[in-house]
DNA sequence: TCTGGGGTCCTAGGACCC
DNA sequence: TCTGGGGTCCTAGGACCC
């Protein structure tokens, strides 16, 4: 989803040669919106917004609302206050899913060589599908028609050198457009950007390149690399610079694995109370426990988050011996963890657990093994937890009440005596 | 009633080992 | 007793993206 005007207005035709230029960008126009139209067309042509409740932020806009400057992550608060007669739409992320998962069945039917980045966002490398298939042209063109008659909504396709240019052809298209930028056409096509058009260019590092006078594209790519080393550090400053002159060497990666599982939530209102932050963050262990074992991935480091009333947010992480999907091991790090943090006195609005540094969890000391009770009661208490999650994904959260007793108390196995 | 929830990546300092 | 440097792991924070 585009986050704001980043990308200049102007479209320009950049040429038709399409040797290399392979790689694609599709990216569904104000997704979660479009899909609330599909199914409701009387909606049609209304500023629409898709929010969640008192506290929440706009998930998505349709381009009535976006004309009065409603933008994605904006405050509901706010974008109401811009455009009072929008229509709210609750989210419904079911429905987003399924059509996200359909849109990326397509994607594999072009080709094996696909990367999703988001619900709405995935890239294709179409080198080996162009004598099957045709130019990447002619595959971006049918995949938006395909998009459009299957679900009625409408994407827009990037296609470029590398999935830098892709992106920004992408966005550079929006809505409902595609473009190419031959490979000749890189340069120029980058120069014309404004900085914060850049993947990894946001408020900060755009208003530190203004300090050096720098907010375009073109300033950036004839600023001497030694000068935006100095300006935004040594690693950012060189990446910077061989984005303006459009190098990226990242190749479109199918299957990526992730990297860490976390569950968050804002509280209505604050919370003082320490047993109610204690309570919310059983429920999160349970949910990130729950996702662990679905992804089949063991977490060694567990990290809360707790944000106060002021806004600020501190961490605090632990490493342990063992790699856990075990919803009561989570929990036990995170409350200690909780232990640990001065709130100064504040209130807390939202509370966080985060399992990372994951682990394949296929033979890992989790599973029951003949030779240690220890590990059999874990391995017996992740059965529990994992009946306890179907009852909980059918009637809901507050239907079961997971304690420690799911541990057998009376395991008994007589070190090797079961093996010959 | 300003500011969600899912993530990735980078930096920087200290511990610890060789 | 003092003086090092490199590498890796861990932790905390922050920028950024959708």
């Amino acid at each position: 989803m585009s986050r704001g005007p980043r990308s200049a207005a102007v479209r320009r035709d950049w040429g038709t040669d399409e040797e290399g230029a392979t790689v694609l960008h599709v990216d569904m126009d104000a997704f979660f919106a479009s899909v609330e139209l599909a199914r409701r067309p009387e909606l049609r042509g209304r500023p629409v917004i898709v929010g969640g409740r008192d506290r929440g932020v706009v998930l998505a806009a349709t381009y009535e609302a976006r004309a009065y400057g409603v933008r994605s992550a904006m405050s509901m608060t706010q974008a109401l206050r811009q455009c009072p007669q929008a229509v709210v739409v609750r989210p419904d992320h079911h429905a987003y899913r399924d059509v996200s998962r359909s849109v990326m069945e397509m994607l594999g039917d072009i080709t094996a060589v696909v990367e999703q980045v988001s619900v709405d966002e995935a890239y294709l490398d179409v080198a080996g599908a162009r004598r099957r298939l045709g130019p990447p042209t002619a595959i971006g063109a049918a995949l938006r028609e395909r998009v459009r008659a299957e679900h009625g909504v409408t994407c827009s396709v990037g296609i470029g050198r590398n999935k830098l240019v892709a992106k920004l052809a992408s966005t550079h298209a929006k809505p409902d457009g595609m473009l190419l930028v031959p490979r000749d056409a890189t340069e120029p096509f980058l120069r014309a950007l404004p900085v914060g058009a850049l993947n990894g260019v946001g408020d900060k590092t755009e208003a530190v390149l203004a300090r050096w006078g720098i907010t375009t594209v073109a300033q950036l790519a004839d600023t001497e690399v030694d000068v935006l080393r100095a300006a935004v550090g040594p690693v950012a400053g060189q990446h910077l610079h061989d984005l303006a002159w459009g190098r990226d060497p990242r190749p479109v990666v199918a299957g990526r694995a992730e990297r860490s599982i976390g569950a968050e939530s804002t509280f209505e209102r604050d919370v003082a109370d320490r047993e109610e932050l204690v309570h919310r963050l059983h429920e999160l262990a349970d949910r990130v426990a729950a996702r662990l074992r679905r992804h089949e991935v063991v977490a060694r480091t567990v990290t809360l988050k707790v944000r106060t009333s002021d806004f600020r947010t501190v961490t605090r992480s632990r490493t342990v011996e063992t790699p856990t999907d075990v919803a009561q091991e989570l929990f036990a790090v995170a409350r200690e963890l909780l232990v640990g943090v001065d709130l100064g006195g504040l209130a807390v609005r939202l509370v966080g657990v985060r399992g990372e540094n994951l682990r394949a969890r296929t033979g890992l000391s989790s599973q029951p093994t003949l030779f240690d009770a220890e590990d059999d009661r874990s391995g017996a208490r992740r059965e529990a937890e994992l009946a306890v999650d179907a009852v909980r994904a059918r009637f809901g959260t507050s239907a079961v009440a997971l304690g420690t007793s799911f541990a057998p108390s009376s395991t008994t196995i007589h070190g090797s005596a079961g093996i010959s």
